[in-house]
DNA sequence: CCGATGCTTGTAACCGGTTACACACGCCAT
DNA sequence: ATGGCGTGTGTAACCGGTTACAAGCATCGG
């Protein structure tokens, strides 16, 4: 039982070729005769040989593994991608290499640095980082998708349709007899946030002339959702409908408007975005962004960028779907 | 603009100094005189060099990435695992490298060996997998640390006091009153089920002598709560608390309770295993099972095993924690 | 003035694979 | 016999770093 691995050269001692055919019996190269083929196999299977992955990606320029680069984010988000991700690159035999990103821009520049010679191509998620920063933090010579992108970064992305998820929700209510409709806003850095609030605005312009919407601002945390119900009632202001930017803040809503008494779809009616699981067990008419699928997509451009014709710097819309629940009911 | 990346050589014609000397600035080697390191970073930086993460891994054996081999499992134990281990490796300077695993042993062999000359070190969850599986799975040069581990396994690993936690639940339904228990219990193959079981049919005989404990079979998904409440129903058994394998049960075990106007807690407790997210929000006292807690300690294993003295085979317990919600209130 | 010493530096081997190129061989048509 | 061709194999360069070793040079003590 030895303790390190073998290499090539040891089967090609063990067979009696030269490592060349060793390589080339193995990787199934045509010109290789059957009986030395046959050696081949038989003195790897004997010594357990299995090939260096870092060698063969050094002389390759090869390492079928994929970066991704993300912020810290919350967990429902973060595994859907990544298992979105994950089932395009294990069909297509690559591997997922991950890493966080800290907050900082610079640190975030050297943790996507240190994935050259590491991986064939990178997804990033940087709402941080924006078009110059970007850059001068990815190595030239690194195919990168982007997701969560502005519209205008001039490189390959996807983003979701914010404006239209929106608008589907302003419409669901309106058509519900709903008029005096409140926002409740994510953070003012965050690009979906600020898409949603567009929206929002745009859709009530639109669905309800006439009515002066209202937005209070939040974090996308589900205390924010709370604050907001307070801070409407503490101004006395009327509503009969609130638009949450995410459903963690729909759910801080739905509490504290029980607290209030105020009945739920009756009086007030709620909705979210994004559809986490949560959603569905308390009855949340949401937005259902198909986060997984936008990994999958992310991969699958990247992986056709790295196989056959090189990225093109279009972003590409995930679109989204209405989910009608109890918490907008008749 | 050049689109291929600039490499050590390129740097050190710039520099005018040997490839060696590049080398040794740029790590911070004690032997390079000021002058000398202050050209090789300049013509570092106006090249926009960065290294070569695979090839100095060849050279050093040493990747700076750990591999982690899953099962494919459901959305909250992967991404709280996941965020465990990465919280513990990005403070070490690790990457993560992730390869989801086929139910097929064969390929699950497969994914492991490819992870050969990418990873330092394996951190594995093969619940297919038996002993000798894992041996001639895992390379032997490849540290692994295992988590959800058989006890006899004989390699470095975790597992959870699954008989702890059980316990824990009987003795506080008991001390609330209730003694008909009946156990929900997880799919046979696999051994946190088994062990939930186990520790529930020990925890009756010690907290509730003479009562005979009932054991419903499940399979760890919503859907087999409800249909093993049907069951006992059907049996016309009388029973005042419901021990489930696990949350997910425990929630389709509440709806089917509340669709048969059974009164919970009042005619009836329900209690769960692990700790989901949903589990706060439908006030579902349950057993927290602190994942990210073991994915941190298995990567801090594995890396201390790397860094300083080899793994020791002994298997290390997770300890659970009891919380008590609504669904068991007096 | 000479050898020992310490500080810098360069040359070249090495990590473990892949592959361009050369070449040996047998066979066939000329 | 000779040249051309196809098949199978080996030699060695290469991928991009790290590092053992040798060597140049200035300084210093005897």
């Amino acid at each position: 039982m030895r303790s390190a691995s073998a290499t090539i050269r040891d089967v090609a001692r063990v067979a009696e070729v030269s490592v060349a055919s060793v390589s080339r019996a193995l990787n199934g190269h045509s010109s290789v005769h059957p009986d030395t083929r046959a050696r081949v196999v038989a003195a790897a299977k004997t010594l357990g040989y299995v090939p260096h992955a870092g060698a063969r990606s050094l002389s390759m320029a090869r390492t079928h593994a994929i970066g991704v680069v993300l912020p810290d984010l919350h967990g429902e988000f973060f595994s859907e991608i990544v298992r979105g991700m994950d089932r395009e690159v294990s069909a297509r035999g690559y591997h997922l290499l991950l890493s966080n990103m800290h907050a900082d821009a610079a640190l975030a520049a050297q943790a996507i640095r240190s994935m050259r010679g590491r991986v064939d191509g990178l997804i990033v998620m940087a709402p941080q980082l924006d078009a110059e920063g970007l850059d001068d933090a990815l190595p030239p010579d690194l195919p990168a998708v982007l997701v969560n992108a502005h519209d205008d970064i001039g490189r390959a992305g996807f983003r979701v349709d914010n404006a239209a998820g929106i608008a589907a929700v302003v419409r669901h209510l309106v058509d519900g007899g709903r008029r005096k409709l409140v926002h409740v806003a994510g953070p003012s850095g965050n690009i979906d946030a600020g898409e949603r609030r567009e929206g929002f605005l745009t859709a009530m312009a639109e669905h309800a002339p006439g009515v002066e919407p209202v937005v209070i601002e939040g974090d996308f945390r589900e205390a924010s959702g709370a604050t907001a119900v307070g801070l409407l009632r503490a101004r006395g202001l009327a509503f009969d409908g609130i638009v949450a930017a995410n459903d963690m803040m729909a759910l801080g809503v739905m509490a504290a408007l029980r607290e209030a008494d105020i009945a739920v779809p009756r009086a007030v009616a709620v909705t979210g975005f994004d559809d986490v699981p949560l959603a569905r067990y308390l009855g949340l008419t949401t937005v259902r962004v198909p986060i997984a699928d936008m990994g999958a997509r992310a991969v699958a451009r990247l992986i056709g960028a790295l196989e056959d014709a090189p990225l093109t710097d279009d972003v590409e819309t995930i679109d989204t779907d209405l989910v009608v629940r109890t918490t907008t009911g008749s």
